[in-house]
DNA sequence: ATTGTTGCAAATATTTTGCATTGTG
DNA sequence: CACAATGCAAAATATTTGCAACAAT
């Protein structure tokens, strides 16, 4: 994976928000700074981005995928009024060996999505 | 929420397999009982069952959304290889009380989905 | 020069919806 | 009968991909 501008300008996007954009959202933004970017290259991007493990991929039970450029782990919260996806700061668990031992598997990660009404929409 | 024999029908399937199936897997197993069933009714019976809590969705970072008719609370197993979604008897986190006060808002719930490699795939 | 990446547009895949008809209480 | 649910097909959404042109090393 060599250098792009595009996927520069993906990342600084991501890196400058808290709020968990969705493709589209990351695209919009994008387009504010260069109006050619095409979404199909943000797809290709965000995809080459989770597989690095340089940005993270929140899927929630609602609407398309979020984008996380924080990869620190952490956990999210999400508001079933609003839909704002936040970050946690709770301590990670550290149940992965247990995980491993009931599979017989390997674990490489985990998500953790609590679901709810923020503190607007309560 | 009345009766119907689609529904009842889509719930016994999911009853019947520990294998989370996705919408269309869900579709093509009562195709065979029935060839009329319509796709659109076998989503629409979803997200029924799903807002009544009566059966889980299981959002991966794979394919498109699982189904689970097995309510008691419990985590979920992915293979990346494979893509199988398994049940895991490890016991329910209890850190809902946490996330409220950290976010101000009400929690109704949590995911919490682990990613690896299954034994087969290993 | 070679290889990776892009924009664009078309193709897939997934999910939702309108509407006339049928099923359930 | 009244209302809910269905089948079907079309629409809306979301994501992926082929390909010729362009950018990076």
């Amino acid at each position: 994976m060599g250098y792009s501008r595009q996927r520069e300008m993906l990342l600084s996007v991501l890196k400058d928000t808290k709020s968990h954009p969705t493709a589209n959202a990351i695209y919009e933004e994008m387009r504010k700074r260069d109006p050619k970017v095409s979404l199909g290259t943000v797809y290709r991007n965000l995809a080459l981005l989770t597989e690095s493990g340089i940005i993270l991929r929140i899927d929630t039970e609602h609407d398309s995928v979020h984008y996380d450029g924080f990869t620190h782990p952490h956990y999210h919260f999400v508001c079933n009024g609003c839909g704002e996806v936040s970050d946690l700061s709770i301590n990670p668990i550290g149940i992965e060996a247990e995980v491993e031992k009931e599979t017989g598997g390997s674990v490489a990660g985990h998500t953790l999505v609590f679901y709810g009404k923020c503190k607007k929409c309560k």
